[in-house]
DNA sequence: GGTTGTTTGTGTAATTTTTACGCAAAGATA
DNA sequence: TATCTTTGCGTAAAAATTACACAAACAACC
């Protein structure tokens, strides 16, 4: 344990965090992962003992390259979730003069979506839960805030990134496609012409279809196409939903 | 002057500073306000001496409420120009761990618009100049990179608010708006539908003409009119330029 | 004073995009 | 076998976007 006060500067300095809203997907609603604090063997006196709480944490001073390195580090530390550093999209910064009470801490929130099913497992139960976004309990901090404006940010994105398709499993409906960005945009969409727009940009591949789905007719199953969409995207076309 | 060591901490701290990225419209061009760096009476021993670079500087810990007040304060001391908190946008926090030679620091961008004609008195012309979009010199630090990103994100946010008009002056032609509008989208439009587009929104207000302009025919005058804006808006409309 | 050149204002038809909407087939359940 | 839910498909109406031409205001020039 390093000793106190060994980091001296001429004018006071923040601490700085870079805190994690990620976002998941379970074909029916939209999931967040938290943490409950407390557990941590952490540097500073810890706060908010066992309240939930976005997973996150210091940035160290002279080991991460950028902040976002620190929420990959971070996340990996506090719920075994390892994603790339590219898979952080910045929220904001928030800086409230009070919003720790231990000592002047600045955080840059950030969100990153997974692909639920593939990385459930990975998730250390122990630490951290998956949440609905439509019961999410009281968070320590100022997360709550951070959290609407992290949805916010996603909401905006969509209508410009294909971000729908890092939420959804490779495989995926058109239904399932279809009540993601429902579940985003908080409206609800003409079936049909749902359909009609996304095959518009040709940015789906249909898949043979191999394992029949539950009570009704099988919807067709498609794979989002990179190629096609990185191609036209540099053909300057627009997503637009 | 404060002692140095003064302050210690048990974890080394970064230091954080807030930029600005301050735009105006002078009719023709896109304009940013600049900084040369070195008569700065300020803590940490200077770097970039001599170099143009954003206005902008440390945060007061114990002082700013939050680090868009670090911006407006600093920016006031640095150029004169006094803004209100509310006037800044965050554009994003530039941490790479060598981005200042000094120290590590961390940096939260900010942009904010002025009505050029009405602030350029307040500018302080020993410390600050303004520079043309298309003629910025190279700057200190990341600030060039700062640049481009403030400046894609105002172009995302013209679309979604009306930010055109806190460039320009109360009262405006239709001519200025669109070659401001040209000016940051970077394309051209063809005058009436601009026109007519415009007007459909119905968030210009006619104004009496008092004084004619240059050699031509006088063009109408505006003026925005942000009591039905903010009324159209919480009816749920989006202005989608 | 007339001519020329530049800038502004206006409206409509063609095209494209968005919206609204009905029906038949696939499979599950009773 | 009948019923229910879900999926896939296409078209007509409405709305938005685009393309486009001419006349009037004023300045500058002769």
């Amino acid at each position: 344990m390093a000793k106190k006060g060994q980091y001296t500067y001429e004018y006071p300095h923040p601490a700085v965090t870079a805190d994690c809203v990620v976002f998941g997907y379970d074909g029916k609603e939209l999931k967040v992962l938290l943490i409950r604090r407390g557990q941590e063997k952490e540097a500073s006196a810890t706060a908010y003992v066992g309240e939930w709480a976005l997973p996150g944490g210091f940035l160290e001073v002279d080991k991460d390259k950028t902040i976002a390195h620190t929420a990959a580090r971070e996340l990996k530390e506090e719920t075994g979730l390892k994603l790339s550093v590219k898979d952080f999209r910045e929220v904001g910064t928030f800086s409230d003069i009070n919003r720790d009470p231990r000592e002047r801490v600045i955080t840059v929130a950030h969100y990153a979506l997974v692909k639920l099913a593939e990385v459930a497992a990975d998730t250390d139960a122990e630490k951290a839960e998956w949440f609905s976004w439509t019961d999410i309990p009281h968070l320590a901090f100022d997360h709550d805030k951070i959290l609407r404006v992290a949805f916010s940010r996603l909401k905006q994105n969509i209508h410009f990134e294909p971000v729908g398709f890092e939420l959804l499993p490779e495989v995926f409906t058109l239904p399932q496609l279809q009540h993601l960005y429902e579940s985003i945009l908080e409206v609800k969409f003409d079936r049909r012409n749902f359909a009609n727009k996304m095959k518009h940009y040709e940015i789906l591949t249909e898949v043979a279809d191999e394992t029949p789905r539950h009570g009704t007719r099988t919807p067709v199953k498609y794979r989002f196409d990179k190629e096609n969409y990185d191609r036209l995207k540099s053909n300057g076309f627009q997503l637009e939903f």
